[in-house]
DNA sequence: CTAGGGTTAG
C-alpha cells in the first residue's frame, strides 16, 4: 500500500507535479493530513522512504511548528539511521529556522557522520536567524574538529551574520581566514564581503575588493551598486549602473531595487520616470520587489497617485507590497483611507505582521485617529499576536501626545516591557513642544541626550522648549553645553526641482543666481497673506530678540524661500514640490496654508517627517505633525 | 527524486 501511494507520489513521471513547500503552507489542512498519513504508513511498514520524508521536512519548515517537526524526528529515529546524514540535516534546519536551538544542537550532536552540508545546516540557519553568538561559537568548533579546513559555503554564512549583526572585527577575521585558505578571488565569497564591508560603512575596502575580482558577474555588480546606495553616495551608484551597463550585463530584480532606492535620497522626480523606463525596457515590469520599491518612492517623493497606479498593476500584490501602499496611506495622512484599506485586506487573506501594525499605528495617528489606534494597538496582540515592539510604542505615545493626552503617554512609557529607546523619549518630547509641558519635556529631552549624547538635535530640542517657556538663561545653559560638546546644529536645506536642476536653499540664502527677484516675491508673498490675517508665529525662535527680529529671522527660512522660487517659476496648474531635511516649523506650515489659499496652488512639502498637501488654505496633516 | 544563503523590496 505505501509503495502504491510512494510510486504514485514520487513517481519521476509525475514528479513535476508533486506538490512543493508552498503548496503546504497554502494548506495546512492537507499539511496535518499528509502528517498523519506518513505516520500510519510508518507504522505498518518499514520501507524506508527517504525521498517522501525529505519532502516532508520541506514542507516542516514551513509549517513553523516544532512539535511536527519533533514527530518527524521520531519517526526518523524509529525506521532510519544517520549513516546517509540527509535527513538529519534537513532537521537540523529545520529547528533553526523555527527558533528551536537545544533541539537543533541536540540532534546536530547526536549525529555520528557529520559532513559540510551538517555543519553549515547549523551554521546557516543561526546566521539567518540572526544570531551570530551561536554562528560564531559552531564556527569555531567547525573550525578545529574539521582536519579538513574551512569550507567556501560555510564562511559565507558566517560573513553575513557578521555583516546584518554589524560585527567588525569577527568580519575581518572572517576576512583574514578567507585570505588565509586562499579564497580571496572566490566570486561569491567576495560579494559576501563587499556586501559585508558596505553594511559596515567601509567603501574603501569593498571596493578594493570588487576591483581585484577577474571575473565581476551580475551579483558583484548588483552589491557595488547596494553599496554606494546604503552609504549615501548616489552618484556612483548610477555610475556603477552604467559601467555595468557597458560590461554588457543586463540589470536585474537587486540592480534596479538598489537603484531605485538611491533616488529616495534625492528630491529628483525625473529620475524615478527615467529609471521606470529602463524597468519596462528590461521587461522587468511585472516583477513584484522591484514594483513595491517603486511604489514607496513615489511615495516618499510626494506623489500617492503615483503610487497607486503602481499598485493596481502588481498582479498578485504580497504582503510586502500592501504593506508599502499601506505606509503610502500612512506617509500622506490619509488615515481614513489606510484603516479601509487594511481591514480590506486582511478580508482578502492577508496576514499583518509587526511592520503592518507600525503603518497601520502611525496612519492613525498622522491622522489624530485617536481611539482607531487604541483599538489596533489593543487587537494587534490579542487577535493577530503580533507582540508590540519599539516602533509600535512611539507610534501609540505619538498618538496620545498629539492629543495632549500627555500624562497617558508618559504613563504608557513608564509601563512598557521593553526599554525605550529613543523613537520612544522623541515621540514625547514633540508633543511636549507643541503643548509647552516643561517638565514632561524635560524628562524626554534628558533621557534623548542619555541615549545619544552626539545627536545635536536633542539639545535643540531641549534648548526650545526652555526658550518657548521664556527661560532664557536655561536655554543659553544648554547651547553652552552643545558647545564644550563641539556639537553644531545641522542646518536645514530645502530643495526645489525646476529646469533640470536641483535647486537648494539654506536659511536666508543669497546664493541663488536670481535670488534678488526670489527675495523680492517672498516680500510681495508675505505682505499679501498679512493683509488677509496671517500672524508670524515667533515661539519656536530659541533666541532671546525682540519680536521684529524674530519675524525677520523666521521669514527667511528655507522653505519660504523655496516656496517663493517655486512659485516664481514654475507654472500655475502644477504643483509645488519642495523637500526638506528638518521638520517644517509651525511658522512655514501657516504661511503654506496662506498661500495655497490665495495663489490658488497646490503645495507639497516632505519634511523629515512625512508630508503636508496644502490646498485652499488646509493642509492634508489636520495640523498634526 | 532529493542537500548547504553571494546582491535587492514594506
Amino acid at each position: 500500500m505505501f509503495r502504491l501511494f510512494h510510486a504514485k507520489f514520487m513517481g519521476p513521471k509525475l514528479l513535476p507535479h508533486a506538490p512543493k513547500p508552498q503548496t503546504f503552507q497554502l494548506f495546512p489542512k492537507c499539511c496535518s493530513l499528509l502528517f498523519e498519513t506518513t505516520i500510519q504508513f510508518h507504522a505498518v511498514s518499514s520501507y524506508p522512504c527517504e525521498p517522501f520524508l525529505s519532502t516532508l521536512i520541506l514542507a516542516l519548515k514551513s509549517s513553523s511548528s516544532v512539535s511536527y517537526c519533533r514527530v518527524v524526528h521520531a519517526r526518523v529515529v524509529k525506521s532510519l539511521d544517520f549513516r546517509d546524514g540527509f535527513i538529519g540535516d534537513q532537521l537540523v534546519t529545520c529547528y533553526v529556522s523555527m527558533g528551536s536551538t537545544p533541539d537543533a544542537q541536540k540532534l546536530f550532536d547526536e549525529m555520528p557522520h557529520k559532513d559540510f552540508v551538517s555543519w553549515n545546516s547549523l551554521v546557516s540557519g543561526f546566521s539567518k536567524r540572526g544570531d551570530l553568538g551561536n554562528c560564531m561559537s559552531v564556527f569555531s568548533t567547525m573550525k578545529s574538529e574539521m582536519a579538513l579546513g574551512l569550507n567556501e559555503l560555510t564562511l559565507i554564512s558566517v560573513i553575513s551574520a557578521c555583516a546584518s549583526g554589524k560585527a567588525r572585527d569577527e568580519g575581518c577575521y572572517l576576512h583574514c581566514c578567507a585570505v588565509k585558505l586562499g579564497m580571496e578571488l572566490e566570486v561569491k565569497l567576495v560579494n559576501a564581503l563587499i556586501n559585508m564591508y558596505g553594511k559596515f560603512g567601509c567603501v574603501e575596502s569593498a571596493f578594493k575588493l570588487f576591483w581585484a575580482l577577474a571575473e565581476k558577474n551580475i551579483v558583484a555588480w548588483n552589491s557595488m551598486v547596494a553599496v554606494w546606495t546604503q552609504n549615501g553616495i548616489p552618484d556612483e551608484a548610477f555610475n556603477y549602473f552604467n559601467m555595468m551597463r557597458v560590461s554588457g550585463l543586463l540589470p536585474d530584480e537587486a540592480t534596479m531595487v538598489s537603484l531605485l532606492q538611491v533616488c529616495e535620497k534625492l528630491p529628483v522626480g525625473r529620475l524615478v520616470e527615467a529609471i521606470h523606463g529602463v524597468i519596462f525596457t528590461c521587461g522587468l515590469d511585472e516583477n513584484v520587489a522591484i514594483a513595491t520599491t517603486l511604489l514607496n518612492l513615489y511615495s516618499k517623493l510626494g506623489r500617492l497617485n503615483s503610487s497607486h497606479k503602481v499598485f493596481a498593476e502588481i498582479r498578485k500584490p504580497d504582503k510586502v507590497a500592501l504593506t508599502a501602499m499601506l505606509a503610502g496611506y500612512a506617509m500622506h495622512g490619509r488615515g481614513r483611507e489606510a484603516i479601509e484599506f487594511f481591514e480590506r485586506t486582511v478580508r482578502d487573506g492577508m496576514e499583518p505582521d509587526h511592520v503592518t501594525f507600525t503603518h497601520l499605528l502611525c496612519a492613525c495617528s498622522h491622522s489624530g485617529l485617536v481611539e482607531e489606534g487604541k483599538c489596533y494597538f489593543q487587537i494587534m496582540a490579542d487577535v493577530y499576536g503580533v507582540q508590540p515592539r519599539l516602533d509600535h510604542y512611539s507610534c501609540m505615545v505619538d498618538l496620545l501626545g498629539r492629543r495632549g493626552l500627555l500624562n497617558d503617554a508618559h504613563k504608557l512609557i513608564k509601563n512598557m516591557p521593553i526599554e525605550p529607546n529613543s523613537g520612544v523619549w522623541g515621540a514625547l518630547l514633540g508633543a511636549c513642544r507643541v503643548y509647552h509641558n516643561i517638565d514632561l519635556g524635560k524628562e524626554a529631552a534628558e533621557n534623548l541626550i542619555a541615549l545619544d549624547p552626539s545627536d545635536p538635535r536633542n539639545y535643540i530640542m531641549l534648548s526650545n522648549i526652555y526658550s518657548s517657556a521664556g527661560l532664557w538663561s536655561d536655554a543659553s545653559k544648554v547651547r553652552a553645553l552643545m558647545k564644550t560638546k563641539v556639537l553644531t546644529k545641522i542646518p536645514g536645506y530645502s530643495f526645489i526641482e525646476h529646469g533640470n536642476k536641483i535647486h537648494c536653499f539654506v536659511v536666508d540664502d543669497c546664493s541663488h543666481p536670481d535670488s534678488d527677484k526670489i527675495h523680492m516675491k517672498l516680500d510681495e508673498v508675505m505682505r499679501k497673506i498679512q493683509e488677509v490675517g496671517f500672524v508670524s508665529e515667533t515661539k519656536s525662535i530659541l533666541h532671546d530678540v525682540d519680536e521684529e527680529v524674530k519675524i525677520d529671522m523666521i521669514n527667511k527660512h528655507s522653505e519660504k524661500i523655496a516656496l517663493a522660487y517655486g512659485l516664481l517659476v514654475s507654472s500655475a496648474d502644477m504643483p509645488i514640490i519642495i523637500t526638506k531635511n528638518l521638520r517644517i516649523c509651525c511658522d512655514c506650515h501657516n504661511t503654506a496654508k496662506f498661500v495655497s489659499l490665495l495663489e490658488k496652488r497646490t503645495i507639497i512639502i516632505r519634511d523629515s517627517k512625512r508630508f503636508h498637501h496644502f490646498s485652499d488654505g488646509l493642509c492634508s496633516c489636520s495640523d498634526y505633525w
